[in-house]
DNA sequence: TCCAATACTTTTGTATACAAAATACAGTAT
DNA sequence: ATACTGTATTTTGTATACAAAAGTATTGGA
């Protein structure tokens, strides 16, 4: 049990939370040394961490200017949408493809069990829920690039998207409905119905967009 | 001997082709001290190019050890051309949906007229038009967040890819097919092009993998 | 009053210095 | 000879200092 103090991590970990949590406004100009000075570190870690919160989309830099929260517009989160249908499509096909399917089918259902025959589902809960079967999904699906991007996308759409976009009982089937593709080890079935469950949010979205 | 103006991208494009070109070793460790004296640097602009190749994976970082040069094997290669699969076959989509798919088929098809009725393909040459024909898929897909990430996908397999993994005359009707469907204004039909177009790449890498 | 040129302040980019951790090494005990 | 241990060296992590560019205020002129 060795701790790194690293505070490069703690404060990306610090920035990260304060954006998410809205605290600094997007477009807002990060200036370097008072962030460092109310963090109570120096500009050298700080750098780092601005650096890799910029890697996750969530600042940008402009050169000789500095840093700026980023402001995620309908379009990016369609746009980080799209590519996590068929980021996801791709993991879903390749777990049905799987020669532990039935195992990891099993798994993925495991967090959908407490909202099946249940009238009266928490919001908060099953949003928490979503979230896993998401990201198991791609842990799961043994491609270390799409791991790394779908953290992105899925991301990028969580962050700046509160609450849940369509109401447990239209997305519990669909999940359902995926988990048995992987169980059968269907792998195409499964690709097209996690697209078609992405799709459905899309065309949402971009209802959104035009009104 | 490096002028003075942007010494953290100067040093980053001289540490990324050193890399691509193999003059530093897979696996290696990145000593900041000695290539920020070997570039005439100090170690903070080396250390802000350093953590921009991390973000492209082509080093690693390993808390208070150092940065290594990533080791990229087969299997890392497929699982990137998986993804770039997927993620070009959506950006066909979306061309063949955009308003302007003809003058973007177009375009497209420029890269490879000089190719067609002719029997006597310069590899090297081909290659180029092949990869201005999948960049410019991504780029004209008005998708953002796509764009960033076929360029990661399509960077990790053509940096450790050298020459072709298919031959021109087995690839170009590929190519002419998907720009037809393009023009049609046919998303379906290009999305499923394009992503047959990279399985059967992938289909040969793993065979690879096998042997 | 308005504009522009200039001085001043702030902020980023870069270099250097120092502390702490990791690594290499030598010497000792078994 | 080998394993262990304490020490020296190397290397990373962090802080501070300074130079250059960007931003802001001020002053002088029309």
């Amino acid at each position: 049990m060795i701790k790194h103090s690293d505070l490069s991590k703690l404060a990306y970990h610090e920035l990260k939370k304060r954006i998410l949590k809205g605290n600094l406004a997007k477009g807002q100009k990060l200036v370097q040394e008072k962030i460092a000075a109310e963090l109570g570190i120096s500009r050298m870690p700080l750098h780092k961490a601005l650096q890799m919160l910029e890697s996750e989309f969530l600042i940008e830099s402009i050169p000789r200017k500095g840093y700026f929260v980023k402001e995620h517009n309908l379009k990016d989160k369609i746009d980080a949408f799209e590519c996590r249908e068929v980021l996801e499509g791709l993991a879903a096909r390749k777990l049905a493809k799987n020669v532990d399917h039935e195992k990891i089918a099993d798994k993925l259902a495991s967090f959908f069990k407490p909202y099946l025959n249940n009238s009266d589902i928490n919001n908060e809960s099953y949003r928490k829920a979503d979230q896993d079967f998401h990201n198991t999904i791609c842990e799961l699906s043994n491609n270390t690039v799409l791991q790394k991007m779908d953290a992105l996308a899925n991301y990028l759409q969580m962050t700046f998207t509160y609450g849940l976009l369509r109401t447990p009982e239209e997305t519990l089937p669909e999940h359902m409905e995926i988990i048995e593709a992987i169980r059968e080890g269907n792998g195409e079935k499964a690709e097209l119905l996690m697209r078609k469950h992405a799709t459905i949010t899309i065309d949402k979205l971009e209802k959104e967009l035009k009104a």
